[in-house]
Parts: C-alpha cells; structure tokens; sequence
DNA sequence: AAAGATTGATTCTTCAATCTTA
DNA sequence: TAAGATTGAAGAATCAATCTTT
C-alpha cells in the first residue's frame, strides 16, 4: 500500500480492464468486417449517423465533437476527409463566425445505409450471439453510469 | 429490413454503443491523468504488466501479442519503444530462431510501479467512485463473454 | 479573455510486402 | 508452406501553437 494513492476495489480493476479487452476485441472484429466489405473504419459511421440524425442533416463541429467524444483536431481531420471523399460539406454560419456547420451529402446518407447492412450484422454475430438478453440490457444500463459525468 | 442481413436486437446494439463509448470516455481519463504525471501511455503500462508477471520476467514477443490482443506489427514497433526507452531488451531464443524473446528490465519494473501509482488513482475515481460494487461485478463477468472466442 | 476551429511537425498506426527459420 | 517477426511507405492521431470571431 502506497500512502496517498486511493486504491480501487478489485471489481472496479477487473471490470475495467474487461470493458477495455471486450472493447477492443469487438471493435477489431467490426473494422475487420467493414474493411472487407470496402467501407470505411466505424468513426466515419458514427459521424454519419449523428450528422443524419440532426436537424437539417447538419450540425455544428463543436457539436458533432460532443457527441463523438473526440477531439477539436479530431473532428477537423475527420471532416477534412468526410469533405475530400464528398460525404460532407462544411458550411459558413452566418450567426457566429466562429462556428462551422458540418452537413450530411446524399452519398454521405447512401454510404451510412450501406455501412449498416455490414455494421448490423457485425453487432449480431460478436455481441447479439454472446449475450443473454437480460445481459446486454443490463451492461448497458450499468456503463452508461461510466460516462455521465 | 434487408433480407440477408441479421438485425441485432436493440438490446445488443446499446450495450455495444455503451462499451464503445465508456471505453473511450474512461480511457481517455486515465490516459489524460497518466500524462499530466509524464508517464508513458497505458499499453506500455500493460505490457510491462505482462512481462513482469511471466516466468523469467519475459515472453515471446508472440505471447505477448496474444496477451494485449495486440497485432503482430504493433507489438514490434511498441517493443521497439520499450528497448530504446530501456524498459525492456529483446533476447535471442536459441531452441528456435524464428523467435524472439522480450524481458523486461529494473527500469521497466520501476516504471511499471510508478505508473500503478497514477492508474489506481485514476480507476478508483474514473470507475470504482461510479459503480455499486455488484454492478462491477456483474459487469466484468458479462464482458468476458465477449471475447472468449 | 474565451470559444470554435485549423495547422505544421512529430509520433504512432496500419498496410502490404518481406525476411528468416522451422 | 507456415510461423514468428520486421519494415518502407502511407495514413491517422497528437502536440502545441495559431487564427478568427465573440
């Protein structure tokens, strides 16, 4: 025992490195699924589906960064490549110059439809087959407590 | 629905949305603590974990990809931060040549137990403060089915 | 000063090909 | 041929500094 270090429970330990092994495992499974179908990594899904979402098809950077959990930088990269690949376009708004609109294309829409036709049956082979159901409505209910801050 | 295609149930999508994003909330956290201390990021943390742990202080640098669940190509490039930072060397196997051996050094035991120091702290209020102790439980006992493969 | 966003340089990751030994 | 490991080149992430507008 180190003084002035407040040791975790072993639970927290062992959950944690759990919730990292079990996050990585899978996430690799469905880049892997994704790839071989030709499509891109599950970031640009995950854009695409907050940005289809929102109202307008569109919604601020520092917004989209929210709701991804990225980075400023990040999300400047990541829209960079939304635009070169014409998923996205920036807009200028006109209320706050600061801000920057990010809008969903209609191929941006087409290629998160086509994302999901893989993405879906990703989730239904490495989490669905694995799970009771009971188990996977409680993981879900017991990690959301991890990053409500 | 697209024939051909299996649906996950709702279920099994949240708690896949939900490990995603308590993963990179709390890493992220972890990361950002062990960082603020000039220590190194937490892969390197586990992987002297690993080295540590086996007998002899070492293992085949195949085992330990095994270990991190980690690729074949990340491994190499980490062990080569690992040797030139000193915390780990690689050695020669002399009953099969394909093989390399990694051990890690006093300085990587140190590093190891400084960075222990910050990361306890940081599971203890990133995870252990958030959680009953039966839901960390119960949490780690239903993510390891995901990765039993 | 702060909020939103960008960028040059560096480091790390990934791809795809390669190398060595079994 | 396959297993274990490495590597040049390309792509992405990160750092730290910067820019613009509020």
């Amino acid at each position: 025992m180190v003084p002035g270090v407040r040791q975790p429970s072993d639970a927290a330990v062992r959950a944690w490195t759990r919730i990292n092994r079990a996050q990585r495992f899978v996430f690799d499974r469905i880049e892997a699924d994704l790839k071989q179908a030709g499509l891109p990594p599950l970031e640009v899904y995950d854009a695409l589906l907050e940005l289809g979402r929102a109202a307008g098809g569109r919604l601020r950077q520092v917004d989209l960064e929210r709701a991804l959990l990225f980075r400023q930088y990040s999300v400047s990269r990541l829209v960079d490549r939304l635009e070169r690949d014409g998923m996205a376009r920036r807009e200028r708004c006109t209320e706050d110059g600061r801000v920057s609109w990010v809008a969903i294309t209609p191929s941006g829409r087409a290629l998160r439809q086509a994302m999901w036709h893989v993405y879906a049956g990703a989730v239904a082979r490495h989490v669905d087959c694995k799970l009771a159901p009971e188990e996977a409505a409680h993981i879900a209910t017991a990690l959301e407590k991890l990053y409500r801050d």
